[in-house]
DNA sequence: CTTAGAATGCGTCGTTATGACACAATGCTA
DNA sequence: TAGCATTGTGTCATAACGACGCATTCTAAG
């Protein structure tokens, strides 16, 4: 069964085992070189990168279709994947350039098809670490890859919207939890959890200041290793502290009356 | 035409002119005497009492969608509406009592009914003016009235767990934003404020802290009135400051870096 | 081998925010 | 007119936060 195959499979009998009206999109964080990541797919059926996105089973729980989704996206099970909102204008999609752009590959798609139908979509972002993923295109992409976050420009359908979207959501929980377990490898440098908060956050932050707050939280544990082979004096290992993490989670990091 | 028409017409024609598998759910908030309310309707299909909700038109925004469902029922146009979660488990509702229930109102519904379809439900918060709400029960409704948050018990289907997930997100978003806009009247006086917030978060708090709190905000104005009538000293009498207070909201009210 | 450069570990200081509480002022009621 | 509950305002100690200094450690250049 190639690829193709399936994909056509897909776009003729989408109909009749997919929740009708229902799609999701995920925005697949990584971070990578102290950049900040999204995955991105090229769909074969039109010019733009799009977010790795599908449809619902019938039978099928929306958390799961995302969870799915990232699996076959990425490889990676068990991974933070939050639902954050959702886009419902009736006009996200443009059916003609849709249609055109199906025409191009070659599909002829009736007017009336499930596919240039309206659909509300979930967006769902994701946490992973960076070097346990492996890059899978779905089998109506031709392509997934990597994009840094600064050098995104214009993408399918709404999908730029989805993202900056996700991005103000993600910069809105920082405040609120340890964001960097789900990120980073298990043994990390503070420089390294500093420069992903710096990333997202879009800012610079005191080297000083962000280690006593870090360490603050108290759900990192100074391992006795450093990170020998930079060019300078060999900062400390850490990694989280999960009974102390969750622990924190429940209760919230700050803020609150 | 009857309600009770317009209720058999919306079973008979809803599968030509509703988005599938989409609906949405409001939960209102409203504050009167001292006391967080949720509206609530009383479905004629039902034995338990249900949140407003509602179907998508075709052509029609989810969001205006989520606007029209309020302005149905509770009178107001212009009011504080924000969607917080969509409940997308495969297993919602359970089909044979909604069948049996509409047994019981006389209407017979055929299995491949589209209103016993799967449907993923969008949840939408909102928060209203107490004393501008006119009450007023959907075609499918046979009453519409006001509860204490305390004394709700069974919802149908999943609407007290999503009921419950809505306070859960106002209680984080009363700590960025100033909730109180939308709950109280334009002239409020520092202590009602106050139980706003102890309501909201289920406990008390220090009087002067919380008044120091606020007004270091920014955003509230002390009128030269004060609310006499009561049987002890007149407090002042605040309204928002819309300016500053729209300011306040582009940056966030405290935390972050 | 030595040293310069650069990054890290650790601490200080003044300011601001927070929690706990005291006391005076006000307005109804008895 | 006195009593009392409630509101307005302020104080104080403590914790949190932002800005910054200095010593330490590592690599690489000389």
């Amino acid at each position: 069964m190639t690829p193709q195959k399936t994909f056509r499979e897909v776009i003729a009998d989408g109909e009749g085992i997919f929740q009708p009206s229902v799609s999701l999109d995920c925005v697949i964080f990584g971070f990578h070189e102290n950049e900040l990541k999204v995955l991105l797919i090229k769909a074969k059926a039109t010019d733009h990168w799009a977010l790795p996105g599908g449809f619902v089973f019938k039978e099928e729980d929306l958390d799961d279709a995302a969870t799915r989704v990232l699996k076959e996206r990425t490889g990676i099970d068990d991974i933070f994947l939050q639902q954050f909102h959702v886009f419902g204008s009736a006009n996200r999609s443009d059916w003609n350039i849709h249609r055109s752009n199906f025409k191009k590959e070659g599909i002829e798609i009736g007017p009336n098809h499930w596919l240039l139908k309206r659909f509300i979509t979930v967006g769902y972002y994701a946490l992973v670490e960076f070097a346990h993923v492996i890059t899978t295109p779905d089998s109506s992409s031709e392509d997934c890859k990597w994009w840094d976050i600064n050098e995104i420009g214009e993408l399918f359908m709404d999908h730029k919207q989805i993202l900056e979207k996700a991005l103000d959501t993600l910069r809105l929980q920082l405040n609120h939890l340890p964001i960097g377990y789900n990120l980073l490898p298990q043994k990390f440098t503070m420089p390294e959890l500093q420069k992903l908060y710096e990333t997202i956050l879009n800012k610079t932050l005191d080297r000083r200041n962000f280690q006593r707050r870090m360490t603050g939280f108290g759900i990192l544990k100074r391992l006795k290793e450093t990170r020998k082979g930079g060019a300078h004096r060999a900062p400390f290992l850490y990694s989280f502290d999960m009974r102390k993490y969750r622990k924190a989670l429940k209760q919230g990091l700050h803020g609150g009356w």
